[in-house]
DNA sequence: CCGGATCCGTAACGATACTG
DNA sequence: CAGTATCGTTACGGATCCGG
């Protein structure tokens, strides 16, 4: 059987990649998965995360100390997905959007791990900073180091370097490009710490003209 | 909605991405979808079909003057899947082979373009051949060509500065690296006509241990 | 309250037979 | 040989119910 044949036994099957794909946010619990994945049913939801542990993709573990709650985690092998989703996403935003549930359903954190796929190398290669996004009520944050861009639902669990905070519409238009950084922050359509500069870099890797094109794949 | 689940909309379903990877190896008709997809039914391969080609992924053709036979291809849209393929491809290339039905329903073509993903860039950026490979009963050739190495069913149309000829078990020695094609050849496990150098390189394009590699998506 | 297992009616599936 | 129709089986989504 050939290797396409033997990934699609594992992520093949309805769901399972938009589950790697919420993972790749970070850890989530199981409410929070299916509250990501509305339509999945919870009985389901058990059996792809069996099959993905079985076959080494998922992770349960348990949070720390005062945490103390289970959550699933991609493995390392299930982080090796990530170019997986990133070529779908690309590939799927030159799909048309039907307009029935879009604004309902649309969240600004996966729009923003598929532009954080296509951020300008030439950008992130000497680059060691956090950002911090409030989105209407999501919060997720962005860190650039190492020459990657990552893309993590939930506030930083360091101190960013930046925080800002807009809403859904604006945080569209910003990843557009239909307004730049520096007007939605004289307008009053973002609210901005840590300063003009950093607010205008984020939005420089979370670009999403650069997700629409086609993205290459290339030997590591 | 995000793009991945746009995407897995259209090829989401069941053999569908399966189907793209058949056509990525060049256009195809009904029946050899059919045997190349033994276990799907004919009724769902003319369902997907259709599907694809409602989502503009797939286009029927009639093929010229003396065939004058129908054939399934990508269109421009449906060929921006390659890295979808490719990247699918590279991550199941870690995953346990099942020996069940291993031999049984291994395919050198498929085989060949999972290799042809990550085909060393340094080398492919100046060559402009083509090569025809025999497999058992399988014929395919291999064109590299402005720094991109495609493998497609069947002779190839031009004729093909190599041609060579070999057993399944050898094809996947030669790929894996574990026989030298020079070897191959003076041992007789492969027939060869187009001279030593031109299939060595051959090999060297089709490499398997590249393309077991994680594979890097990078902005076009 | 949350993880997840069980039950049930519906939709999708694979195999096969059939039609143009 | 391309594509459709039928049928028994499996997978699904939604609701409900238990254990921690």
């Amino acid at each position: 059987m050939c290797p396409v044949a033997r990934s699609l036994d594992v992520v093949g099957e309805r769901w399972t990649l938009l589950i790697v794909r919420e993972l790749l946010l970070g850890p989530k619990r199981n409410k929070d998965l299916l509250a990501a994945l509305s339509a999945m049913g919870s009985n389901r939801l058990a059996a792809r995360l069996q099959g993905l542990q079985d076959a080494g993709v998922v992770r349960k573990r348990m949070l720390p100390a005062p945490a103390e709650v289970q959550v699933y985690e991609l493995t390392e092998f299930g982080e090796r997905l990530r170019p997986v989703i990133y070529c779908l996403g690309a590939w799927g935003s030159e799909l048309p959007v039907k307009d029935d549930v879009d604004r309902g359903a649309a969240r600004a954190e996966l729009i923003a791990l598929g532009a954080s796929a296509a951020s300008p190398p030439e950008l992130t290669a000497e680059l060691d900073e956090t950002y911090e996004l409030h989105v209407g009520e999501e919060r997720f944050h962005v860190s650039a180091r190492h020459g990657t861009v990552l893309v993590r639902s939930g506030p930083s669990p360091v101190v960013p370097d930046l925080l800002a905070e807009c809403d859904l519409a604006t945080f569209f238009e910003l990843v557009t490009g239909a307004i730049t950084p520096a007007r939605a922050a004289r307008e009053g359509r973002a609210r901005v710490v840590g300063g003009q500069a950093l607010f205008t870099r984020a939005f420089q890797l979370l670009n999403y003209k650069h997700a629409a094109r086609e993205l290459r794949v290339v030997p590591a």
